[in-house]
DNA sequence: CCATTTGCATACGGGTGCGTATGGTAAATG
DNA sequence: CATTTACCATACGCACCCGTATGCAAATGG
């Protein structure tokens, strides 16, 4: 999982893996079938850390502004979840990659409508204000990941959320 | 240049691209030194093409309300320039891309910065909404390229643009 | 018109990753 | 106690890509 967040999901190579890991081939060979069994096994993992992890903020906050504050928060200042996340995006050419990426970019989007459709706007007007959201975000933790701009870096988590927040909420 | 754009750096190898141009590696080989020379001699003539367009842009747009709406439209737009300034930031494993690829961000905050500047919004406020506009323009050509949200691919040009632009011109 | 340079091809060695074959050891099991 | 079974290591073949060495033909220019 911390390769997967530091290193992408090329970096799940077997050999260099079980090098770093003080095993060999063999013994990787015993446990998973192929590259491919291990790298399902990671991605399932993460998806469902990640399908828990919603419904426990829908659980949790009672207005959709707090969902949407307490979410953004998270997904914008959990460094695993941002490297995760970026790492799957960057690594679309394997099929079932784009797979689990697709369904994680539908969360974010989904989580976001549901909780302006909650807020009072129509269903338009909930699915734009979500999409502007999640491209400030998506375009927020790319910067912040790749440090491609030293000021973001400086700012605190909350006053990252607000800047994606105050694109919508008016 | 094309590869660049559709299948990334980590495609710029040379026995398949030999292959491709059907050309052989001794062809290669004698042109340039090696494959980060290429890679090198690409890197330069993209940047090249950007630079000269942005002061293209600075010329031709007489209001910063003008150059800030053109530039967008550019930049959201035009595939190839989409899809390379996203491989580069796929691949900032590489030294010298990652080098380029910083450039071409800073670019684009500057240009969106100086636009602001112009319009009469003080210093940090300038930076503020460049800095807000950029990672909705990010977040907005990665999730298009990406192709993972199908509402978005049929929204039209300028309808796009003034997604992004909503967020910051009240 | 011959010699050298230019432009490209074939052929090799090296490195790395994948996946398989095979062998060994220690613990569980009948 | 013998024999499976769990677990891991070594060793191999295959494929891909890099970069170099070398050969060869056409162009060039003295």
């Amino acid at each position: 999982m911390q390769v997967l967040a530091s290193e992408g999901v090329s970096a799940i190579a077997i050999e260099p893996l079980a090098k770093k890991l003080g095993v060999t081939k063999g013994s990787f060979y015993w446990h998973y079938k192929n590259r491919s069994a291990l790298l399902d096994a990671l991605l399932d993992f993460w998806e469902g850390i990640e399908v828990a992890y919603v419904r426990d903020l829908n659980r949790q906050n009672e207005t959709p502004e707090m969902l949407l504050e307490a979410s953004l928060y998270i997904l914008i200042n959990d460094e695993t979840n941002k490297r995760v996340f970026l790492g799957l995006s960057s690594a679309s050419g394997d099929k079932t990659v784009k797979a689990v990426y697709l369904r994680a970019v539908s969360r974010r989007i989904s989580l976001f409508t549901s909780a302006f459709t909650r807020m009072g706007f129509g269903k338009y007007e909930a699915q734009e204000r979500a999409l502007k959201i999640y491209c400030s975000y998506l375009g927020l933790i790319k910067t912040l990941v790749d440090n491609s701009h030293a000021p973001l870096n400086e700012m605190s988590g909350t006053q990252k959320v607000d800047m994606v927040l105050s694109n919508v909420m008016s």
